[in-house]
DNA sequence: CGGGATCCGGATGGATACTG
DNA sequence: CAGTATCCATCCGGATCCCG
C-alpha cells in the first residue's frame, strides 16, 4: 500500500476562493472596524443589495469566516479563521500605500494616518 | 480658498480591484515563480481559455501590474507595482496554510515544506 | 430589523475555430 | 507562439417588492 497522497493544490487559491467575492473583503474590514449587523454593512455601500448581502452573509458563514447569532436581532462576528485574514487586509492596504507614487490617491499625510490606523486595528 | 480633499477611497478596496479578476492572482503567482510567456501561464489551467487570458494580462498591463515585451516572441514581466503584491501572496498562502488546522487540504510536512518555498520565493 | 422572492441586464467565463 | 473572432452559458449584481 502506497502512501496516501492528497493533490496538492496551491494555497493562495483556497485563500482567493474565500475572498473572490466583490463585497467579502470590504464585509470583513467593516466587521474589524466594529459593525456587526446586517444593515451596517450596508452603509456607505448603495449598490449592495439585500440578496447580494444576505448571500455574501451565507457564503462567508458557510467557509466558516463568520458566524450568526442572534442577540437582540442578529450579530455577525468573525471567527478565529476569518480574523486570521487581517494580515491580508493589513498588506492589501499597504499595497495601495506604497505603490500610489503619485500620490493619486492619497497625499502624503493621508498616507501616514491610513497606515497608522490599519497598523493598530489589523496588527 | 479651503484646502483640497480627495476622497478617501479604502486603500484595501483599491488594491482589491486590481486583483478580483479570477485569474489574476494565479497569473502572479506563476510570473514569481519564473513563467513568462503566454502558453506557459495556461499550463495546469484547463479552464482558462486564450480570450480570459488575453482580457486578463490586457488588464493586468492597464493596471501597471506587468509589462509586455518582444524578445524572440512575447514576454510578460511584473513592474515594481506588480512585485509589491508579494506581501498579499504570501499573507494569503499563509492564511490557508495556518487555517487548515484539520489537515483538509494539506498534512504537516506539506505545510511545512510550502511554507518554506513561498517564503523564499516571496519574501 | 433582517432578510426572502423575483426579475432583469450586463459582465464574465469558457469552448472552439482560426490567423499572422 | 500569441493571440482574435465568435458564440454561448452563467453568474452576479442590482432594483423592487414583500414578509414575519
Amino acid at each position: 500500500m502506497e502512501k496516501e497522497e492528497k493533490a496538492l493544490i496551491c494555497p493562495i487559491e483556497i485563500a482567493m476562493e474565500h475572498i473572490n467575492r466583490k463585497w467579502v473583503i470590504q464585509i470583513i474590514r467593516d466587521m474589524f472596524f466594529g459593525k456587526k449587523r446586517f444593515n451596517e454593512f450596508k452603509e456607505g455601500k448603495p449598490n449592495l443589495s439585500n440578496k447580494v448581502l444576505s448571500n455574501c452573509l451565507k457564503e462567508m458563514e458557510e467557509n466558516g469566516l463568520i458566524t450568526r447569532k442572534t442577540n437582540g436581532g442578529i450579530e455577525y462576528k468573525l471567527t478565529e479563521k476569518g480574523l486570521a485574514l487581517n494580515k491580508v487586509l493589513y498588506e492589501l492596504a499597504m499595497f495601495t500605500l506604497n505603490t500610489d507614487i503619485n500620490n493619486r490617491y492619497y497625499d502624503d499625510e493621508n498616507k501616514k494616518e491610513l497606515k497608522k490606523v490599519f497598523k493598530e486595528i489589523l496588527l
